[in-house]
DNA sequence: ATCCATCACTTGACAAAGTCTATTTTTGTA
DNA sequence: TACAAAAATAGACTTTGTCAAGTGATGGAT
């Protein structure tokens, strides 16, 4: 089911040549922005408009197959692996961005301790620090 | 303590009527955007440069004095809440923002699973639901 | 109390990220 | 193959935030 073709039609989306070439990209470079992946596109397909690559996006999103985060002061990043609730950390200085596995188990952090009343259905977390590259530099 | 004035005297921050607007503003109303501290502010001193607002905001925030959060898809929120670990739960429908204490304990979330060589400083965790005006219109 | 160096504020241009709308192209289906 | 619906293109526009140069206020030293 890794197939993007059938990924696509399997959530009822029309395939065209954008839609694969941005989902390849994704899943090929974690972590990238909106631009990288227009880039990306660009190099596999010749040519993609800005607003297909957020429709494309946005899309996608929507629908679960990738997934976006949006950290302080840097464009939004989208990745392809969804479904097993991981966290980012990312470094500070050089804003390199991992994968972390959530430290309470398997659906965690998704009990606040009080949820007023709203109904909670993701939990987001960004760990913020210092990478090891970084720390070498110091 | 909660004297604005002190409060920038203690952190070696000068006093300026632009700095004690702000850190009202940030205090009166939670979760307010860049934009509308900067409303507030002219409505109390008059007016105020956009970029004095990041000035202030950026200033007050490295001092630790406010908070500062990114949610997907809107701009830069500031809070007068800090030192407590809270964290936040957003309306995915109408952007309604709250405060949640953390489930985990005091010093929560802070130890992420494998850190991969990261020195992490802070665990910032935003949850995504539906608030209870939003639910009850569906 | 006054002077002055330093820091803060203002102004306006600029940049990045993303959205909106109308038009053209493509997709999937009849 | 033809057609309706959906997607992509193109380009202007908005929002959010930054940069840089000049002006003005703050607070310590005289």
């Amino acid at each position: 089911m890794s197939d993007p073709a059938a990924l696509l039609r399997k959530h009822g989306l029309p395939i065209t040549a954008q839609r694969l070439a941005v989902l390849r990209a994704v899943t090929a470079q974690p972590h990238a922005t909106a631009d990288a992946i227009a880039e990306a596109v660009r190099a596999e397909i010749g040519t993609i408009s800005r607003q297909a690559v957020y429709n494309v996006l946005g899309a996608l999103a929507e629908k679960g197959l990738i997934r976006r985060i949006q950290p302080s002061g840097s464009a939004a990043l989208y990745e392809g692996r969804v479904g097993d609730n991981h966290h980012h950390v990312i470094c500070r200085t050089c804003g390199a961005t991992a994968d972390v596995d959530c430290a309470v188990g398997k659906a965690p952090c998704l009990s606040a301790s009080d949820n007023l009343g709203f109904r909670i259905d993701e939990a987001e977390v960004i760990y913020w620090g210092t990478c090891p590259e970084c720390l070498a530099k110091t």
